[in-house]
DNA sequence: GCGCCGCATGTAAACGTTTTCATGAATATA
DNA sequence: TATATTCATGAAAACGTTTACATGCGGCGC
């Protein structure tokens, strides 16, 4: 009979009323089991639970967000979930914040300004409890959005840190420090760079570090062995070409993420030349693929878990009223694979 | 002084009524002016829409989603954001949600069953309006979760079309016996296979295709030509491994993806053959490293753009009570690059 | 001039929780 | 024994919307 299977189908709206009843208690007490089972006398929370079982009953977000103002959702925005770097931090961020009982909004807003702009209206919309920002995009303007209602936020090197705002500060310097060291003990003199997007603030940090760690080696630095990149393979292969046709062209060369290192590598083969016997090339990342290409990338670590760990822990300790850290620091490492060798 | 400063940053909470207030009009002709301004006359709205400027006011998303039953978020389940074929799909997925209004809640199951469940529940209690489910972990205990609630669901490959499921399907034929043809036509007869791993239903697919396709061409199907991967680098590189071990080494072999292709041209490199001279390889997807490969990998192209779109369309034509497919097809074809010579 | 209809607007009841406050019983204190 | 204190529970208000229903008003056909 048609009329019995779709009754098979029918459900009943498993509201806390329902299992009120058929605990015999009121609301209130299956409220207080499921938020503050202290407050109940065993015996009662146990009736509870098993009607709660039966039912497989769960509250309704929307409503008790509406009251509570709580919306246990956290905000993540990245610059571009394209580049292998983010996938690894959003999976980790997730990870942590899931088992804090969160839900992510993940964002990637593609370098674009008014992306940007719609992620925060949408986040604020949703009432996020915290919002994580993983690019440098992010203008005052929009700031202040969430500082107007108080919701944390924590960046990635951006550096000003107050009453609601983390900052996240990666020492790049270190890992910089280390390759450079390793190149000049290879006995590499001619060291080239290929930069970030020059207004991404990371960016920026990563070449000042090469410029200070090439000085402290006592090698004047040249202008024109730093030349720029986007951030993405083919910038890194444009930038390289250029740094292929210099009268007197570098021995090795940094990039100032894997993926520009990988153009170059391409870059490098294209002309003719092999990696890293003609030319030593240095990576900054160390994405899941720097193991993989040819030769295999040598590469400054930048943990991603350690990363989505900082940033979601700053969000949820900035939700408690306790006094809690406002910087926090990484270190980055070099980890030698094939991509280099002696001058 | 700080008492005034304080109350520069205070927020009144700007809510309908506020607004309702400044306009001089109840809260439902706001209401109105914002959800059906067919309703209102315009002169009102106009005053309205001011008052709503004015005070940057926008509806509190629970207090909507309590009242009206409709959450406005999408959930995309994926079975690894780290494989880089994923992030281009959640991508195109999020852009089209969001131009028509809705959030979306992405998760990762990482192939882990215990995570896929805790994914559903946290999406079923966010009352997602319909979920994509590319992958293919998901029991039936889980659908008929979302059955039961008529969210509609779509599937990749795993094709059960129902009330409340639409199925996309891939015509992997299509692209495997173009891949096909074109080593055939370059003189390979000994053709071998990497496959996924074997629970997964779009990798049994795409083996499914390939013997097919090679038992079309009049060329006897080898099991032994036929090793199974895991759909990573490390599974690719293993599996190759394995092939050139063989007495009479395949000298063209299809791989079920391109990460799997990318860890068997390094398996190939290790063994001191080179691609494509000694042995032509073929991936699978297109994934942007494809393109970036040494040497670039000829592959078969499955749009994630179309996917993406497929996917979301699929949904929210089913959340309209209209009828509408329940099967929507996509096509994959070859990209040939640098991968695959005359044998 | 009368009833009817459509239009613009408003009133009030939901929606499903959490939370404040009140109540009664039981236990400890004097 | 009378009074305070804790403990377990419940009643009802609030959260900020949408929406079903009601109201008043001007225009139209007759």
């Amino acid at each position: 009979m048609s009329g019995a299977q779709l009754s098979d189908h029918t459900v009943t709206k498993h509201t806390i009323h329902e299992v009120a009843r058929r605990a015999k208690v009121s609301i209130t007490t299956v409220s207080r089991t499921i938020n503050t089972p202290s407050l109940v006398d065993p015996a009662t929370a146990k009736r509870v639970s098993a009607a709660i079982e039966e039912l497989k009953y769960y509250p309704d977000t929307h409503a008790r967000s509406l009251v509570s103002g709580r919306s246990r959702i956290l905000g993540l925005i990245v610059s571009d979930i394209t580049n292998p770097f983010f996938p690894e931090l959003v999976q980790g961020f997730e990870d942590i914040a899931t088992r804090q009982g969160y839900d992510v909004l993940v964002s990637s807003t593609n370098y674009d300004s008014a992306r940007m702009t719609l992620s925060v209206r949408r986040m604020l919309e949703r009432k996020v409890e915290g919002v994580a920002v993983m690019t440098s995009e992010m203008d005052d303007h929009l700031i202040e959005q969430f500082a107007r209602r108080s919701v944390p936020m924590v960046f990635l090197d951006v550096g000003t840190p107050g009453e609601h705002i983390s900052n996240i500060v990666v020492d790049y310097a270190m890992g910089v420090n280390e390759a450079v060291a390793h190149l000049v003990g290879l006995g590499h003199r001619r060291i080239g760079f290929v930069s970030g997007p020059q207004d991404l603030l990371s960016a920026q940090a990563r070449r000042g570090a090469f410029v200070r760690s090439i000085e402290a080696y006592g090698i004047a630095s040249d202008g024109r062995l730093i030349v720029q990149g986007d951030h993405k393979v083919t910038g890194g292969l444009d930038a390289m070409n250029r740094l292929l046709k210099l009268p007197e062209r570098p021995t090795a060369v940094l990039a100032s993420n894997d993926l520009t290192a990988v153009g170059m590598m391409r870059a490098v083969r294209l002309a003719g030349l092999v990696v890293p016997r003609d030319i030593s090339i240095v990576g900054f990342d160390d994405i899941w693929l720097a193991e993989f290409t040819e030769p295999p990338l040598t590469t400054v670590r930048l943990s991603r878990r350690e990363l989505a760990e900082k940033a979601c822990g700053a969000l949820i300790a900035g939700l408690s009223a306790a006094p809690r850290p406002r910087e926090y620091g990484i270190e980055t490492h070099l980890v030698i694979r094939e991509s280099t060798c002696p001058a």
